[in-house]
Parts: C-alpha cells; sequence; structure tokens
DNA sequence: TCTTATTTTTAGCCAAGACTAAAACCCTAA
DNA sequence: TTAGGGTTTTAGTCTTGGCTAAAAATAAGA
C-alpha cells in the first residue's frame, strides 16, 4: 500500500504527537500540528484508517498501528539523513534545512536512501541531534534533559534541540549554543525560571525558562 | 508566478518536443510524450497559456514563450545536475538515475541547486552525455551526430544517447559501448541500416540502425 | 440527570489533474 | 465546394486534499 505525500505528512505528525506511537492523540491536536482543519484531519483519518496505519475510532482519537509506525519512522529516517546531507556535504546551516528536508523526504526510492546513508557514513544524529532510525525502523535513544530540569552545578553537553524553528536556531547560532556545546548550570532564577550557564568553561549564557525548555542535554 | 510539479513536467515536454522552443508543438504531441490523453492536455495548455510560460492558440498548437524557455531550462538544469550526483556520488548506474532525478527535479530551493552545481564541481554533462544548463539557462552547445549518420571510415568520440531508458542504456553496458568511447564506423549495411563500428582501436561491435540513430558522437 | 460547552464529524463546495464521450474545428481530396 | 477523417476542445465525472457551516457526539458542570 502506497501512502501519498499528503499521508507521508499527516503519519508523521501522529507519530511525533503520540511520542512515537506510546499514546493516542485528537483530532484537534493533528490539525494544530498540520496547520489544517479539524474537518480536514477527520477525511484524513478515514483514509490513513483504510490503509491500516493507524487505528481510528471516530471521536476517541487515533492510535498509530505498528505498520504505521514502521511507515513514519522510514520517512523520518529519510528526512533526518537528508539534513545530514545538506549540512555536512551542502554547507548549509542548522536553520536552513527543515523546509527542504520536508520535500526531500517523500522521493521515493529505497536505493537513493540506502545510497545515501552510506555516501554519509551512516551517521546516527541529525544536524539538531535528533537520533536516525536505521533501515528497520530501530532508533538509537539517548537520555536527554532539557537544561531547565538540570539541577544547579550539575554539568553536562548539549546533544539536541527541541525546536528546530530557524528564529530558535539561528537565536543559538547568536549566543553561541551548539550541539556538543559542554556547559555548566550556574544559577536558575526562582521567580521566572530563566538560567546561568557555564559553556565549554568560558562562556556565561543567560537564558529564558522558554530557552532552556528547548536545549537538550546529556547529564555527565 | 509559481508552477506546479505537473506543470514543470509539462513544459518541459513542451521544451523537449519544440527543438528548445524553435517550433511548435501539437497537443496530439504533448499527450503522447507525457502519457495522457488529448483533453488533458488541452486543459493544462490553458492553464500554461495564463501563465505566459507558452502561447496558446486553440487548435493551432503551442509555442513556448521566453519566460517558459527560462523555467524549463531551470528545471532541467536540476534534472541533470541531479542525475550527475546520483552516479558520481551515490554510485548509481546510469541507467537508475531517470526516474529518480525526474521526481528530484521539482524539489523548490534555489540555494540547494547552487549549492549542489558547486558540491558536484560544476559539471557540464549529465550521465547521458546532455549539456547541463547554467544558472541563466545558457547551454553549451556540441555539435552531435548520431552514428548513423556518420560516413563509413569516419571516427570520432561517444558523447551521448538521444534514448535515455534503461533498457537501452543497460544493453549499450552489455555490448560495450559508453560515453568518451573512441570509435571509427567501419561498415554501413545497405539493406537495413546496420553497422560495424570499432570501439577504442580494439572492440568491433554489430548495430541496428536503431540503436545507431540513439548514439550520439563528434567526428574528429 | 440535565444542560451546555467543546470536540469531532458530516455535508457540501472548490481546485488540480486525470479520464471518457461527444461536439467542434481544420484540412484535404474528391 | 463540400464531405470525411483526424485533431482538438468541451462537457461531465472522478479522486485527492483542502475549506466552511451545520449537525452530532462527547465531556463537564450544576
Ligand atoms: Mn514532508
Ligand atoms: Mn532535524
Ligand atoms: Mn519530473
Ligand atoms: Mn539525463
Amino acid at each position: 500500500m502506497v501512502l501519498t505525500t499528503a499521508e507521508e505528512n499527516y503519519l508523521k505528525a501522529i507519530y511525533h504527537l503520540s511520542d512515537g506511537g506510546t499514546k493516542s492523540v485528537s483530532t484537534n491536536d493533528v490539525a494544530a500540528e498540520m496547520k489544517t482543519k479539524p474537518a480536514s484531519v477527520s477525511d484524513m483519518l478515514r483514509k490513513l484508517g483504510d490503509k491500516e496505519v493507524i487505528e481510528y475510532r471516530k471521536y476517541y482519537g487515533v492510535n498509530i498501528t505498528e505498520e504505521g509506525k514502521k511507515r513514519a519512522l522510514t520517512t523520518i529516517r529519510k528526512h533526518r539523513l537528508w539534513e545530514v546531507f545538506l549540512v555536512d556535504k551542502l554547507h548549509f546551516a542548522w536553520d536552513e534545512v527543515h523546509e527542504v528536508a520536508e520535500e526531500l523526504e517523500h522521493i521515493q526510492s529505497p536505493l537513493l536512501i540506502q545510497r545515501l546513508d552510506e555516501f554519509l557514513n551512516y551517521p546516527k544524529f541529525d544536524p539538531h541531534g535528533d537520533p536516525i532510525p536505521d533501515e528497520f525502523g530501530d532508533v538509537k535513544a539517548r537520555p536527554r534533559l532539557a537544561l531547565n530540569e538540570m539541577e544547579i552545578d550539575s554539568s553536562g553537553q548539549i546533544v539536541a534541540v527541541k525546536d528546530s524553528s530557524a528564529a530558535f536556531l539561528k537565536y543559538l547560532d547568536k549566543v553561541g549554543a551548539y550541539i556538543g556545546a559542554r556547559i555548566k548550570i550556574l544559577d536558575k532564577v526562582e521567580f521566572d525560571g530563566s538560567m546561568e550557564i557555564l559553556v565549554d568553561q568560558k562562556k556565561t549564557l543567560f537564558m529564558s525558562k522558554d530557552v532552556a525548555a528547548n536545549i537538550l542535554a546529556i547529564q555527565s
């Protein structure tokens, strides 16, 4: 059963909203994520249900099926591999890749993806620190913690961002936060949750709770 | 004015059928090339006419406009650059690239194409020997001659193929004809136009007129 | 439990891009 | 000059993926 581009995009959204298939997702949530109207989503859910990539019970939201999970992971794999290509080979900035990858992920050619993976030397993470599923859909999970959840005086390394929007990534570039940076939590302000963070043992960064919540680290 | 994928494909077909915009093209010819019905073509011609990439006079065929030529050449440029990428970087065979490039050529990102061109070191020809238009739509033309049009005893070098179908290219691989091969016309059979050709001063090839007509060379 | 607010679905519409069948047009040969 | 054949267009239908408005179902509060 072949999926259209629109179907692939919806399925990917459902996969993400369901936290990898662990919880069910409402029509309204899908509409918000896809920037469409709930009425359009109802229609699409019926189609995805017919194709058995989701389990759809009217009025009770959807759950992604095993087949659906597999399909979504393939699309995610393609998206992230293309992002690596754009950054590593074509020298795109990490805030320039998302929209293009959103199109490239729908190119139909298993050979292309296999060869691309090989060409990129089997990368495990994309430019935003997100893991790239292997060809079987297996994902290498890392325990990640948002900066605002880290304790004062604890240290770690930035490994990913939660928000991949150009605006956010450009901001991180400007202040000098990047994936791989070593960090230490110097202070957390009670009042508004804003934080003071030491980057690479030399630079001090002040950031709002909102920003901190979108930066993911592994503790060391 | 933005063109849809379908519109880009039609425009490219019209560009090719019109020999680069030098002659007008009939509805039936477009239908044959696009493998659609004439009725569908009429509809599309109206749309392309509205967008002023062709000049459309009902019942009298279409001519591509300057704007249309520019658009078509951009799509062709993208198609051929992707083909080079697939062959040079991902080690696709030259008969495996066409369908994938047919999809990749529609990705919308000027930056992507500019960077891809740079990454590939500004190639001038695609894997089938076809010239790659530069970013301004300028094409480096070479005087090319089909093998069946060459005289007995004349020599040259294979530079392109007219037919890029997998079947034809696989056949060429099998018999050992390739782009860059030095050739000499040993004999032409009056009866059926079949030919005997010396390849790289060592291997003799027999081919039908049909095959010869789809191999292009520059004479030396 | 009943009434309301919220969520979701249905119904009806639209545009793109395909199709078939039928009508209209163009050209040529008698 | 006109009839016929081939070409092209039009009319009507279908599918996909959107939309709005209205109806229906669920959930929550009194
Ligand atoms: Mn996408
Ligand atoms: Mn990413
Ligand atoms: Mn194409
Ligand atoms: Mn080619």
